[in-house]
DNA sequence: CAGTATCCTGTCCGATACTG
DNA sequence: CAGTATCGGACAGGATACTG
């Protein structure tokens, strides 16, 4: 992987996940959500071998999530802050977040989130901007976009097709795992 | 990594990346949720070696995401059907659909969320179930939950009241990206 | 078709030592 | 404090051949 067949694809989430796709490079993200700048904050907090810690945060400014700024010239010191990009990653965190409590914690939540001012506890939904709606199959699926190559748009047009018949091998299925 | 310091992480996301983590456990997900159930739906989409194929599946299979369903006995097949919290990561997968949609498809979107039944085009975000405000910084942040440990408590307390000075180092810092 | 078995390579990552 | 340099291990992943 991420030597090749990654790269040439167009798809929205391969592209995300050449960015944060490393298992260290979410993990730096959240650090830099709970505050951290300096480098000793991210090794610190993650205990991150140093010589890795470089190199998941030169790949991280590499892919504009983090921006560096020197805030001392002698000796070179360097802040790294997050990009309007690094900034919205955060909901796709807290979507994690959430599916990890949600299923991959037992004896109950370890980290949540919550209003800021109130402290009331949020239960994370992604919706639809305009309508609000909750998006979730199969009233809701992916499809093609304007920049689609033929490939996208068969393998989108084949999944649209199939949303009503995929389950034409007689096993049980309820639908809802289509698209 | 994933050897030691990840498992006794009680960190949600931490917990979640060990299930989905790998490069391509995410993108055996999307085309589960384009459709793929046999192994070879998964083996022709992806382009993906066979065994590292068989590694992932069963890895996925053990983490809980996916089901294994015998639907012939003589010779063995298998379907791998979605979970619960199989199917529960599609928001996630979406949530990073519209991420790497956002800033990094200067070409325009290849694939976006649609109504199944209009094809109105969707806008992801993420918002609390309850009052349906969007999940954004500073409205929002993250906090210990009932669960924490003393070191996850005192994170995010640090987090919490660092919240107002982070930038006392007289950076430009917005706000926005503190916790 | 649905895998398993081998062999091999790349690289992520850890440990440690060192520098301005 | 903020890194760089070097060494080595583990494993994800690729290529290919083989089985029921």
């Amino acid at each position: 992987m991420r030597h090749k067949s990654f790269s040439d694809q167009q798809c929205p989430i391969a592209r995300s996940l050449e960015r944060v796709g490393e298992w260290w490079s979410i993990l730096v993200l959240r650090e830099a959500f709970l505050g951290a700048r300096r480098f000793d904050d991210f090794r610190k907090n993650l205990n991150i071998a140093p010589n890795t810690l470089t190199k998941r945060l030169n790949a991280l400014v590499e892919a504009g999530v983090f921006e560096r700024r020197r805030y001392s010239e002698r000796p070179p010191r360097d802040h790294y802050a997050l990009t309007e990009a690094g900034r919205d990653f955060r909901p796709v965190m807290w979507a994690l977040l959430a599916w990890g409590n949600k299923h991959f914690a037992p004896e109950g939540p370890a980290v949540r989130v919550v209003d800021a001012e109130t402290g009331a506890v949020a239960d994370p939904v992604l919706v639809d901007r305009a309508t609000l709606r909750p998006l979730r199959s199969p009233e809701f699926r992916s499809a093609a976009g304007p920049a689609a190559d033929a490939t996208t748009r068969s393998r989108h047009a084949r999944a649209a097709s199939s949303a009503g018949v995929s389950c034409a091998d007689g096993l049980s299925c309820d639908g809802s795992q289509n698209v």
